[in-house]
DNA sequence: ATTTGACTTAAACCTGTGTTTAAGTCATAA
DNA sequence: TTATGACTTAAACACAGGTTTAAGTCAAAT
């Protein structure tokens, strides 16, 4: 049995945003005391970290809401709440694929500007008579990537020994 | 030389979206025709590029127009800029890691309903005489994905021929 | 007995990220 | 030459996801 600020510690969220949660309809099996105080039981927490995990997936609370609503109902919507999480793997394994093509941009923009750094001036990768980037320098930096051992090496800059 | 129109066709979004980050300060390259309108230049997709990878990275629009200013301001502040980017790296390499953790939980709970789905009755992984969860249910899950060879057989419900 | 701290609610408020609306400008095709 | 379509602005609106505030309840320690 837990309180909602027993709750908020162990979770790492404010008590208003459980409460918040409460009223959106996520926590449709937290009971009360006689004084009307939420009571967690021990097994409200296996609910708590699923709505947990889909809130850092990403989950909109609205959609989070219609699996607890179906986990409400009973054995008869457990292919339904299967097929709601198969649904939500596709949509982070997505996701994932998405942030990991941000990185591999954000890796390429580094080795930009270590090599800028490295020449004092930005315009080393400018197209000839020109203040904009020759279109060729993407390429240069995905042939370097192609034969180098270690990606560090390629687009950290070296730091001074501490 | 492209419109506001052409570069909300290439990127994919609105164009008053675009105005909006004009607005916010993340275009301040940008220049305009004698009637006002913006019109962007070829380099300005590079920038626009960086951006829109900062944007699906999830940094706000207020935290990219800092590094927008940084490329502004020349050669001078190309050390600023690569520790912009080396902090971006690092927080979106956390960014995965925490999707992954959160792919892993799901998973577990495919499996769950899965299996539950298989038998017609969560009650499989309940405790002896009671309504909630086995705490052993996840570790139980840990030890069949460590002796599995396929994820996919292990988690994935076996769907009717199609 | 009263004070303290954790809880309760409803309602107001705030932030980020746009979208929509209304009114107007301009180049070009019919 | 006029109608169309793409652009411009400022301001209002929307919506998710909370946080804050104000007023009150209650149990337990002082």
């Amino acid at each position: 049995m837990y309180s909602i600020g027993d709750v908020a510690d162990m979770m790492g969220i404010n008590t208003s945003a459980i409460r918040f949660y409460d009223k959106q309809g996520l926590l449709p099996f937290v009971e009360r005391d006689s004084a009307g105080r939420r009571v967690f039981k021990k097994n409200d927490l296996n609910f708590i970290e699923v709505i947990d995990c889909l809130k850092k997936s990403g989950v909109p609370v609205k959609d989070i809401g219609h699996f607890v609503q179906l986990c409400m109902q009973g054995d008869g919507t457990l292919m339904e709440r299967y097929e709601y999480l198969d649904k939500e793997e596709e949509v982070l394994e997505e996701k994932i694929e998405e942030m990991q093509k941000q990185l591999d941009f954000l890796r390429y923009k580094k080795w930009y500007y270590k090599t800028s750094v490295e020449a004092g001036t930005e315009s080393i990768h400018f197209a000839p008579g020109t203040n904009a980037v020759d279109p060729q320098t993407k390429e240069k930096f995905q042939t370097e990537l192609e034969h180098c051992t270690n990606l560090r090496d390629l687009i950290d800059l070296a730091r001074p020994d501490e």
